[in-house]
RNA sequence: GCCGAAGUGGUGGAAUGGCAGACACGGCGGACUCAAAAUCCGCUGCGGGCAACCGCGUGGGGGUUCAACUCCCCCCUUCGGCACCA
């Protein structure tokens, strides 16, 4: 195959023409097909796969550009590597588009990912596309389905009542993430809280285990990590049972705060507590708590949360024991107290809770103070604000009265527990996780509902259950799975009766939790969900990239699959990332790219102008990859200015090197001066450009390997080229020799941010395709140091001068060379250095009283 | 309120405790051109000076050190997360 014009290289740099024919050229070669099991080191290089919204944007080019450097260079490293790209395909935006302009669901998801794949293709993107994963294909989703049922088995899956997003005009539930402003996302009507039937994973039974093996996450950013561990939300405490007064029953309340118990002056229950209307019912009480509870679940449940929610409450008439003190205490129901953290209930102890004091003292109830601030002395009967300091020691509080509040929680919880009053419990912020969704463009739920039998899970040989395509899409009346009547309408799996199926979809976090352990499989075993045996060698993700708005959510849920599958005995691993890279954000102007602000950079419009190479250098080289990315178009025409200087500057030697000639006469008077090699040796010519490409290949690995700082090796890059450009061809043999080999190390070196000019120069240069497949250069130790250095010379800390000497010099002689200099003679004249310091390579300062 | 990240020229951004501002953008001046574009060369932190040079300078204030963008303490600002979570 030629891929080199006869008649010599084309001096101008043509991205249009030599991308195409390379990725049509890579593509005919199948040179991104995952490797065959070898003795190689694996390396699986992971970007979160894209919604198929129809085009890709600027976000897209920087993540998927991040992934293809990182690929492309472990390639070169001598990894075999796995690189795959899908498409999260179930979601809303496709069914609004059924809704709004009548094209059904797939057809619109597959016309926008056929889009999309061309897009990337055009990026240059090293794709293994054979594994290419859809997740509204059939083939997909039915294990979905499998995995559902398979934790249905163990209970990890079932169904429960709970409160959820309600939209009155719709008739239809929205998930939390359609909930704009409180309001529906369609028409703008403000949410209401409804109570319906679900189905939840139950990712609280891996709370633990997710928070635990966060500590084991060392390869990913610290604020995702903490993002975590705030959502896994533990805390250490104590249910402790308080008797109903003329009761048998108890109420039941959760503190981390056992220490204050003394302090106890109330109980306070959610508005929900299910005990409720057993406590008041025959009560005076009764009817004003009614009207209190019914206003308060009126209320949106938004602002019932807002922490500036005035503290409201009414008294039940019924009262409860305080175990330690064995006093009764009044039972209140106050507003600010969640059903869905703890127990629902609360002691309240106004003098070290904020929230319980201003309770009490909008209501005048008693306060009472059992820890005293060691700092300054609190006044039981005139406290102004709650002392929640963990520090002190405790007053009025029987026994335990003198020990400090951290003893006294171990001590009575010691107690508690003994007396069968109570036990030390641990409580999470994390709830399990709704996926019902009435919704149509999402994965069944393979349940079956027999009015004889009950609910009944469809057998795993009848999956997949496919979604129906005789549906409506008004946008209205809930899930659109229940107007089909094909579907709607079956055969009980168990009895053969008449039976219905449920009619709710799975979220769409679900496609996404297992992905990259299908990657592995298919398209090779479509009888399983994952091939045990591939998913052991690729997986676990050695580096993962994508935005950090997915720090909570999709990692988390990627996280508890992973677990979940492991128990299953599908795979060997407990994490599924080794490596994260949260990539920033691309802005221009300030703020985040949007049609509104008509800031809006579009990728094919700036490949068609400069090149996909332009696109992926300019975006690394802006800013590191974790940061903000801000657009400039300015800045992209310096990346083409550096391409193109590149190709101009390989065009000036080809005909050198490789005897090839010139397909025009490139325009040798505009080459730079030479002046800095004016006058130079040949051979120290030779030394300097050998030097640099050493020192350049040094500085490109490790910015790669240390922190995927890709500004900062693209900038080495620049200076390499800077320097490359200051020697023009004298016929010199040794130089011609030397520049060979220096322009062949930057075409490799390019080769995984700037992939077509690379592999274009590299054939230029000689050399046979693929400059990807070629091993990445090493640097010799031997050009990289230097027999002479310039070193600053400094008096108090003052650079003053440089000298030169040679590196191994002793202290001795570079105090000499210094004195020598007559700048610095200038500056120390007869005074005597009080101290001398020296350190080798990097400068010396000489200290004077 | 708690936790985390950040603050460096006109701009994006560089700097294992060791010459602050690499690299790039922008700006200014020049070469080439009839002219322009493209390309190439030079200068470009601020203040002072004809200049050699000098002083100042990494959000603010202290400290450690021969030496601090970097380490320690206090404060300010911005961004992100969590938050009536008992």
């Amino acid at each position: 195959m030629e891929m080199l014009d006869p008649t010599g290289m084309e001096p101008k740099y043509d991205p249009k023409t030599i991308e195409s024919r390379w990725q049509a050229e890579w593509a005919a070669r199948g040179l991104f097909a995952t490797p065959e099991p070898d003795s190689r080191k694996k390396f699986y290089c992971l970007a979160m796969f894209p919604y198929p919204s129809g085009r890709i944007h600027m976000g897209h080019v920087r993540n998927y550009t991040i992934g293809d450097v990182i690929a492309r260079y472990q390639t070169m490293r001598g990894h075999a590597v796995l690189h795959p790209m899908g498409w999260d395909a179930f979601g809303m935006p496709a069914e609004n588009a059924a809704i709004k302009q009548g094209v059904h669901p797939t057809t619109w998801t597959f016309d926008n990912i056929a889009h999309m794949r061309t897009q990337l293709k055009r990026l240059g993107i090293a794709y293994d596309w054979s594994r290419e994963v859809t997740t509204c294909d059939p083939e997909y989703y039915r294990w979905n389905q499998w995995f559902f049922l398979k934790m249905y088995e163990r209970g990890l899956a079932y169904k429960k009542f709970s409160a959820v997003n309600w939209c009155p005009s719709c008739e239809t539930v929205l998930a939390n993430e359609q909930v704009v402003d409180d309001a529906c996302w369609r028409c703008d009507t403000p949410v209401a809280s409804r109570e319906l039937s679900q189905w939840f994973f139950k990712i609280t039974a891996y709370a633990d285990e997710l928070l635990k093996d966060c500590d084991r996450l060392t390869g990913w950013p610290e604020r995702v990590l903490t993002m975590q561990r705030n959502w896994i939300g533990r805390s250490e405490g104590v249910a402790v049972e308080f008797p109903v007064v003329g009761r048998r029953e108890s109420i039941r309340i959760f503190t981390t705060r056992l220490d204050t118990i003394f302090g106890a002056t109330f109980l306070t229950l959610a508005p929900e507590h299910p005990m409720m209307a057993a406590l008041i019912a025959g009560r005076p009480e009764e009817p004003a708590v009614r009207a209190f509870v019914d206003r308060i679940s009126a209320q949106d449940p938004r602002l019932r949360l807002a922490a500036e929610l005035t503290k409201e409450g009414v008294f039940t008439g019924a009262s409860a024991v305080n175990p330690l003190t064995g006093q009764p205490i009044p039972i209140w129901v106050g507003n600010f107290v969640l059903m869905g953290y703890g127990t629902g209930a609360i002691m309240a102890v106004p003098a070290h809770d904020q929230r319980d004091f201003e309770f009490a003292a909008r209501h005048h109830l008693p306060i009472c103070l059992v820890i005293q601030n060691p700092e300054e002395t609190l006044d039981p009967d005139h406290l102004t604000a709650a002392y929640v300091e963990e520090a002190g020691r405790l007053v009025a509080s029987g026994e335990f009265t003198g020990l400090p509040p951290h003893d006294a929680q171990t001590r009575i919880a010691a107690l508690i527990e003994q007396n069968g009053h109570g036990r030390r419990v641990v409580n999470y912020r994390l709830r399990d996780w709704g996926i019902s969704r009435q919704r149509y463009w999402g994965t069944p739920i393979p349940i079956v509902y027999c009015d004889r039998c009950g609910l009944v899970p469809v057998p795993e040989a009848q999956l997949p259950v496919t979604l129906p395509t005789d549906v409506p899409f008004t946008g209205e009346g809930g899930s659109p799975l229940a107007e089909s009547e094909e579907f709607f309408f079956t055969t009980c799996p168990s009895c053969r009766g008449e039976a219905r199926r449920e009619t709710d979809t799975m979220d769409t976090f679900v496609d996404s939790s297992w992905y990259f352990l299908r990657y592995a499989t298919w398209p090779r075993r479509p009888d399983q969900a994952v091939d045990p045996e591939a998913v052991a060698r690729w997986l676990p993700v050695d580096q993962y990239i994508g935005g950090i708005e997915h720090a909570v959510l999709h990692l988390l849920y990627a996280r508890f699959f992973t677990k979940v599958i492991r128990d299953l005995g599908l795979i060997h691993i407990d994490e599924p990332f080794t490596g994260l890279l949260t990539q920033g954000m691309v802005i221009k102007g300030g703020t985040k790219m949007s049609k509104s602000k008509g800031n809006v950079v579009d990728p094919d419009h700036l490949i068609a102008t400069y090149g996909a190479d332009t696109a992926r250098v300019f975006t690394l080289f802006a800013a590191p990859p974790e940061k903000d990315l801000d657009w400039s178009d300015e800045g992209v025409e310096g990346t083409h200015r550096f391409l193109g200087r590149v190709w101009r500057l390989v065009a000036l030697w080809v005909p050198h090197i490789t005897g090839r000639p010139i397909a025009a006469s490139s325009d040798a008077a505009s080459a730079p001066s030479d002046e800095a090699l004016r006058g130079a040796s040949p051979s120290a010519r030779e030394e300097r450009i050998r030097r640099a490409m050493h020192r350049t290949i040094q500085r490109v690995t490790r910015d790669i390997e240390d922190h995927y700082h890709f500004n900062t090796a693209v900038a080495a890059l620049m200076e390499y080229l800077n320097l490359l450009s200051e020697i023009r061809p004298d016929g010199t043999p040794s130089t011609r020799e030397a520049m060979g080999d220096a322009l062949t190390t930057l075409a490799l070196l390019l080769a995984p941010f700037a992939p077509h000019i690379a592999e274009q120069l590299w054939a230029e240069l000689g050399h046979a395709p693929s400059v990807g497949r070629q091993a990445w250069p090493v640097a010799d130790p031997v050009f990289l140091a230097d027999s002479h250095v310039t070193l600053p010379v400094q008096i108090n800390g003052k650079l003053r001068g440089t000298i030169t000497v040679a590196s191994a010099a002793s202290q001795d002689e570079v105090l000499r060379a210094a004195l020598a200099d007559p700048k610095i003679q200038g500056w120390v004249s007869d005074r005597v250095p009080r101290k001398v310091v020296y350190v080798p390579g990097r400068l010396v300062n000489l200290v004077l009283s």
